[in-house]
DNA sequence: AAGTGACTTTTCACTGAGTGAAAAGTACGA
DNA sequence: TCGTACTTTTCACTCAGTGAAAAGTCACTT
């Protein structure tokens, strides 16, 4: 593959990537502010020649993954929104901890937040809110910084010494309303967050709110995802709020095997269908 | 590409389908019952030989759509999960018409769901159900049947004649609990359906029920999506339900910019990005 | 009606990315 | 220790994929 047109000796190839690999980017050109986009913009965005773009696209509107719009735009398809549910850090655990985040929002009337981690950022799973409570910065689906948000601290303090040091190296504390933190600071938060099991973040953009996380461990101890409270400074001390996130949290755990001899839960959905598959 | 090994003259590929095509294959291979696939069934099952599905299930985990564990079984990961949340035909419609579902969940404390067509199949995109309503069948992400279930009916009245004759050809009627239809009488239910703007069909099995959907319009005017209430038998009668369901569904379409000015809705987001972007 | 600019789609000669049989490595149980 | 099943590496072969260029399409403008 990779040709140089037809004169001898030019540049080959796009990239060094695999064809796979560049037709996936080309999924991931789609963001919250471009749901639908044509041929040019993803060719560009993705760096591919418009051919290529043009044949990588139909393949991927061929399998569903896309789906082509009259006008001639692309929108990401249902069809891979229906594959995407199958994942368990996905709909998986949410579908377990779905009850319990309800119960928390039913006692408080606050948002309610579940985030897992993807790379070096979190993504949020879940979030309810009704429509009298603060303003929120996310939607879910979307991606939140670990530095700066109550989930973001809790994933990071559980997570690897690699993922950290990368998270540090970022540049960082640009993040409006929470007070860009020093590099210190942060690894003392964050070994505060691993003691007392819970993070609690302030912030005063968009509106002034303490947000209070709490770790999910999965049955194997790992920690599969934070959940959190998200209130209107000068409403309940956070300190108050602290245990009932934690109680929701190891709930929550609790039902995805934490502990529970060791039964499996959402990793081992064949033997066990139990947990994660059915529908609630 | 393709070899036919150190031998010449062997048959050369796996299949006549674009490498991209095929790596997705690989993520279609995954369901509701596995959820969780090591190389081998994948390869099985996809029909592709290991060594190719090892280096594809590879190029799918570096970008992020499928994720291993630890027992080197493969998941869906959550980057896809991410991605599907922009599709609009899926959390797209969601977010509109959660508002919506709710207050009919609320008033009737029934089943609501939420379906799209994909293919000759339906596909659900939201349901909200209490613990105390009667058992349902299908899971968020999951698909339907067109032929005998409400919303079904609903998406394939509003198809074009190739799905409906395509349909009509099927094997179907093997949905337990529903009667199998004969394919005329169908075709009579269909008109019906389009006339009266609203389907209602009754299963015995897992349990007796009546389900009542209607349709809801896209901007263009468009059947995108079929809104449905199920009750059990002999409660409320259906034709009490019809007006409840119909006036949801004409909520949502509004709010999809349905006659309304051709605003554009999610269908253009970059322009107007009102409707389907925000966080409610 | 003819011209302009931007986008989509087709064409085609070239070649290295992808292929899969076979072999090697790994893990587990008898 | 051997046997079985799964994962991973290797490698010679070649065709699927590539992208520059050209052609087609559409919406405006003059």
């Amino acid at each position: 593959m990779a040709g140089a047109g037809r004169v001898a000796g030019v540049v080959p190839q796009g990239a060094g990537q695999p064809v796979v690999v560049r037709a996936l980017s080309l999924l991931g050109q789609f963001t919250e502010q471009r749901r639908a986009l044509n041929l040019s913009e993803l060719s560009r965005l993705a760096g591919l020649a418009p051919a290529t773009t043009l044949r990588l696209a139909r393949h991927l509107t061929e399998w569903g993954a896309l789906e082509k719009l009259e006008d001639g735009r692309y929108v990401v398809g249902v069809r891979l929104w229906e594959i995407a549910s199958l994942s368990p850090r996905g709909h998986g655990v949410r579908q377990i901890a779905l009850p319990y985040l309800e119960d928390l929002y039913e006692v408080t009337r606050h948002h309610v937040l579940l985030a897992v981690r993807e790379g070096s950022d979190a993504v949020l799973i879940d979030r309810l809110s009704s429509r009298t409570a603060t303003e929120v910065a996310y939607r879910v689906g979307g991606r939140l910084p670990l530095r700066t948000t109550a989930v973001g601290q809790v994933l990071l303090a559980h997570a690897g010494p690699e993922l950290q040091a990368e998270v540090f190296a970022q540049p960082g504390g640009a993040e409006p309303g929470s007070g860009s933190m020093p590099a210190k600071d942060l690894r003392a938060a964050l070994a505060g967050v691993k003691h007392s099991g819970a993070a609690v973040v302030r912030r005063t953009h968009p509106s002034r709110t303490v947000s209070v996380a709490a770790p999910v461990h999965g049955a194997d101890g790992d920690v599969v995802a934070a959940l959190s409270i998200v209130v209107p400074d000068a409403a309940t001390p956070a300190h108050e709020l602290v245990p009932l996130v934690r109680a929701a949290a190891r709930a929550i755990s609790r039902n995805l095997g934490h502990q529970a001899k060791a039964s499996g839960a959402w990793r081992h959905p064949p033997s066990t269908p139990s947990a994660v598959s059915g529908t609630p």
